[in-house]
RNA sequence: GCUCGGGUGGUGGAACUGGUAGACACGCAGGACUUAAAAUCCUGUAUCCUUUAAAGAUGUGCGGGUUCAAGUCCCGCCCCGAGUACCA
């Protein structure tokens, strides 16, 4: 090794070296307390890891080994979500088998994850698609299948406590809160004696009604375009996440998890971890609890009623309609003849309207008058009942009382309609309900009978009681949260360990787990429409019955990886007893706040329902959470204009982007590949050069040309000729997502093979404060670049050999290492890692004025630096005739009696105005200090005669003198 | 609409608990070394006024307020980003 910073020579050295010898290999180790540091699961996509994804883990990486160097066992390991729409689509696509690319992306993945030096225990490494991962995905489906929730205890708990109650004493009905909390299915009741009569098929379907893992009937997202269900999170704007299809609502037999018994527990858990504030707000929205009262209204002339919701039941005398969703049960037997084919129609168009329809049109009032009415609970007055599709059939009870005067939707629906609006909130004011609704909930009840007078808050306590005691109505606390469907019509996924015997469905046994995936010819749907494991030859299980057909979604097997890491050989069991009591939870978890309402709420309600069942120590999965930033990328915006050349080809001409600012010309912008843009006098520029490269790398450039000032001569776009250089044009940047589409993807390899990956590591912390978003640019890397240079530098003399002093340090020395000390390991603490690189920064730029070249300085900053940069601190650590990996040496003491300071440089200010400064020893009094400011030139100058009012001494901060 | 972030030089960003705003870096300008380039090093760099300097004025999205002192605290607004959306 020479005295050249050799980035590629010590990084090669360095990963073979930690790779051997498994340096970051741990065991469960009951002498040192542990820590676990997880990033989320990746999802190896083709197109490999980006600039951006490795934000997360560096500062990840670089937090696990602080934290081994202060002692702690760390377990730190990464796996695959290898299950997945996109793999399956490509196979689809291309017929390959998804299990061949997705062991391809995974190897591209850990490749490009090992080039840049994380500390990964890569023996715990786990793979979502591998059957012996999946075998526990499936044996914790039977779990759940075998689970059901008990509303008393608030826990899952195994079904025969359940299969005992019906035995011994019925089932009182849904009402029964004992029994149901009012979530499960409309059964009606039964005694024991009954229960006991019921045939099997009967039992089995009654307990499907109960169980955590079910089958129902149900409406869910269709994507035609894929084939599946998809989850509500896993559609956005009402077309699908991955990919941006279509999703129309369509009722259909489905697997669902019951999430919603664990809505509470999800809710309240919240504030018990230290997740960051905007996750658990998603969490929050998402999980809706609200409360409120569901009421019964009378229908006239039937014999049963429609049961609402509402969170202000203190509004009750101001209903003025009902509304009930176009999927309302009740909806057919309601109408009468003289509506029954205006309200069909109606309930026909907008079952078929699509979500996104729906979405887009919230501002279209629709609705039809159904004929029937309703008696109001109070006063029996007539009331007219409509249906309308701004009232959800998936929430409350699919029915809501119309308020016009105090809700903004009653009110515009009442007002389209010429429904009566009737105030029974008073706030003082003079509210104009022509114009809108009062929605606050401020003032006092009118109109409103025994409610008269009464507050908001007191109302509803009245109202509710006085329900109650007329049996009418009660109090109810409603979720947002709905089941998450689980079953997806589609091939590579993790296959439901069920099967069918008389259209009843029963899990198979334990000891037959995995049920693994069958091999298939083609990845489509069947010819009948079924999913594609219907193509299976000879599926069957035990030989005879059929199999489940769909497969797990995506957030399955991610739903408790995190476990898994703990024992990851384990082959009797999802992870032992002495790993789980180990390990805990985890410590620090780092991804992304997309998954903020997906994966994070699965991952929570799975941990719950694994610790109800007392299989491991912890209801919550990770104690903190931090998002990382995005990182964006940076577009590069070309103007083009489209021309005819002389040969006759169709050419595009490239031309500056301010052209269109001087001709006020509109042209057509194109992304072009930043990789081939060159940067120079701060500005970006296409040049004959990087156009050549350009056309090797993406022939779909190959027709673009740079425009220059002969090039419009005698067009129409003879008017540009004046602004084009020769040989190089103007391009415009603009930020945006990182993305293939945009050509601004930027690989850390091309950054690694360049700068090495220790550059990398540290310029992407200095980019910023880690949870914010920031475009990529490559500017500024350079600085970083240097730094590491500097430092290396530091350890060797004007001719290339090590130079280093085994002497007591001095006083300037220690006084700047120990300052580093100090600041980083506070930074690291607080996440803060942009500023520590600053800190590294300043600590290189005084030991290099200060020629330092002491050995305990040198090596103590190699150690608070490794995190950082692990592979030069590695390398100049062997320089110093270190036997072992630095990795194994321990942060260096802090002392705070190297950073004590004899004087200060006092600012002094005129009227909280900086005026100048005046050093003084640190123990000098007030009196001293005024006594030498006053009588300062500077400050003489400005009080100009004049006796101060008051001077102000903060003691080692500032002089504060008012006139 | 609601919720959560954020707004500081040409750029990324720093500033502990209210106490010298702009650390550190990029970029830019000038210089040294070199035949030259790369690399490295040095100097300057918020804005305005001023020939320059000294000195001064202005300055952390806008308008007020609290305070000896406000980027930081309080009140009212504006803008940008993210999430969410007929949830009764």
């Amino acid at each position: 090794m020479n005295n050249e910073y050799n980035h590629k020579l010590i990084e090669e050295k360095w990963q073979q070296y930690w790779a051997k010898h498994k340096i970051y290999k741990v065991t469960e180790d009951p002498d040192k307390p542990k820590y676990y540091v997880l990033d989320m699961f990746p999802y190896p996509s083709g197109a490999g890891l980006h600039v951006g994804h490795p934000l997360g883990y560096i500062a990840s990486d670089i937090y696990s080994r602080y934290k081994r160097l202060m002692g702690f066992n760390v377990l730190h390991p990464m796996g695959f979500d290898a299950f997945g729409l996109p793999a399956e689509q490509y196979a689809i696509q291309t017929g390959q088998h998804p299990a061949v690319t997705t062991e391809q992306n995974i190897n591209r993945y850990r490749e490009q994850l090992d080039k840049m030096g994380f500390s990964y225990d890569w023996d715990r490494e786990v793979r979502t698609s591998d059957p012996a991962y999946y075998k526990w995905t499936q044996w914790i489906f039977i779990q759940l299948f075998n689970a059901w929730f008990n509303p008393v205890t608030e826990k899952a708990e195994p079904i025969d406590t359940l299969i005992k109650t019906f035995e011994t004493i019925g089932f009182n009905g849904s009402d029964d809160k004992i029994l149901t909390g009012g979530m499960e299915f409309n059964y009606p009741p039964f005694t024991a004696e009954q229960w006991q009569k019921f045939i099997e098929p009967t039992q089995q379907k009654i307990l499907l009604g109960f169980r955590l893992a079910y089958l129902s009937e149900a409406y869910v997202n269709w994507c035609a375009a894929l084939g599946t269900v998809l989850s509500n999170d896993e559609v956005k704007d009402g077309v699908s996440e991955r990919g941006g299809y279509p999703v129309e609502r369509k009722l259909m037999n489905q697997w669902s998890l019951r999430i919603t018994a664990f809505a509470n527990r999800l809710l309240s858990g919240l504030n018990t971890i230290d997740w960051s504030e905007s996750i658990k707000e998603s969490q929050r929205n998402w999980i809706g609890k609200s409360q409120g009262a569901s009421v019964c209204f009378k229908v006239q002339d039937q014999l049963f009623s429609i049961e609402v919701f509402t969170t202000r039941p203190d509004t009750i005398f101001g209903v003025s309609f009902l509304a009930i969703a176009p999927e309302h049960e009740m909806l057919e037997q309601l109408v009468d003849s003289e509506h029954q084919q205006d309200v069909m129609e109606y309930v026909d168009a907008a079952k078929n309207r699509s979500e996104r329809e729906r979405m887009a049109d919230v501002k279209r009032i629709t609705g039809e008058f159904t004929g029937a009415y309703a008696l109001h609970p109070f006063t029996g007055k007539e009331i007219e009942i409509w249906v309308a599709d701004y009232v959800l059939g998936g929430y409350g009870t699919g029915a809501v009382m119309g308020v016009p005067a105090h809700d903004s939707r009653d009110h515009s629906f009442a007002l389209h309609f010429s429904l009566p609006v009737l105030p029974v909130i008073d706030n003082g004011s003079n509210h104009d309900y022509t114009q809108s609704s009062y929605d606050a909930k401020e003032g006092n009840c009118i109109h409103s009978g025994f409610l008269n007078g009464l507050g908001i808050k007191k109302a509803i306590k009245k109202v509710i009681a006085e329900m109650e005691l007329r049996k009418i109505g009660k109090g109810k606390i409603n979720f947002r949260l709905r089941d998450a469907i689980f079953g997806r019509q589609r091939y590579w996924g993790e296959p439901i360990p069920v099967y069918y015997k008389d259209n009843i469905p029963y899990v198979v046994n334990e000891n037959e787990l995995p049920v693994i995936l069958p091999v298939i010819d083609t990845f489509l749907p069947t010819e009948s429409g079924e999913p594609p494991l219907g193509r299976a030859q000879n599926w069957k299980y035990q030989e005879k019955y059929d199999y489940e057909l769909s497969t797990m979604p995506g957030w399955a097997g991610s739903s408790w990886y995190f476990l898994r890491y703990m024992d990851p050989g384990n082959k009797e069991t999802f992870v032992s007893k002495e790993a789980v009591n180990y390990w805990q939870q985890v410590d620090l978890y780092l991804g992304g706040s997309e998954h903020a309402t997906g994966h994070l709420l699965y991952l929570r309600f799975w941990t719950k329902f694994l610790y109800d069942l007392g299989l491991i120590p912890h209801e919550e999965p990770a104690k903190k959470l931090i998002n990382q930033g995005m990182i964006q990328g940076i577009s590069m915006i070309v103007r083009v204009i489209p021309l005819t050349d002389i040969s006759g080809e169709n050419v595009f001409y490239m031309i500056p982007s301010d052209s269109v600012d001087r001709y006020d010309a509109v042209m057509e912008g194109i992304h072009y590949p930043i990789n081939y843009v060159e940067f120079k006098e701060g500005k970006h520029w296409i040049t004959e050069k990087t156009i050549e490269k350009t056309n090797a790398a993406y022939p779909g450039f190959a027709n673009y040309k740079i425009a220059d000032p002969t090039t419009f001569v005698n067009t129409k776009f003879d008017y540009l000729k004046d602004g084009l250089q020769r040989n190089k044009v103007e391009v415009e940047a603009t930020v945006e997502k990182m993305s293939k589409r945009w050509y601004n993807v930027v690989n850390p390899d091309e950054i690694i093979e360049q700068y090495g990956a220790d550059t990398l590591r540290l310029y992407e912390m200095f980019l910023g404060p880690l949870e914010q978003s920031k475009p990529w640019n490559t500017q500024g890397i350079e600085g970083v670049q240097r730094f590491l240079k500097k430092l290396w530098r530091l350890f060797f003399d004007s001719n290339g050999n090590l130079h280093i002093k085994a002497v007591e340090p001095t006083n300037a020395e220690l006084k700047t290492l120990h300052k580093t000390i100090k600041k980083v390991a506070e930074d690291i603490e607080n996440f803060s890692f942009n500023t520590s690189v600053s800190t590294f920064m300043i600590c290189v730029n005084e030991l290099t004025e200060l020629k330092c070249n002491n050995y305990t300085i040198l090596k103590e900053l190699l150690i608070v630096l490794s995190p950082y940069v692990p592979h030069i601190t590695e390398e100049l650590w062997q320089l110093l005739e270190e036997k072992e990996s630095i990795t194994k040496s321990g942060y260096p003491q802090f002392n705070a009696a190297y950073l004590i300071e004899v004087s200060f440089s006092y600012p002094v200010s005129i009227n909280g105005k900086h005026r100048t400064n005046i050093e003084f020893s640190l123990s000098a009094t007030e009196e001293e200090v005024v006594k030498k400011v006053m009588s300062d030139e500077v400050v003489q100058k400005w009080l100009d005669g004049v006796e101060p009012k008051k001077t102000i001494f903060v003691k080692g901060k500032i002089v504060n003198i008012v006139i």
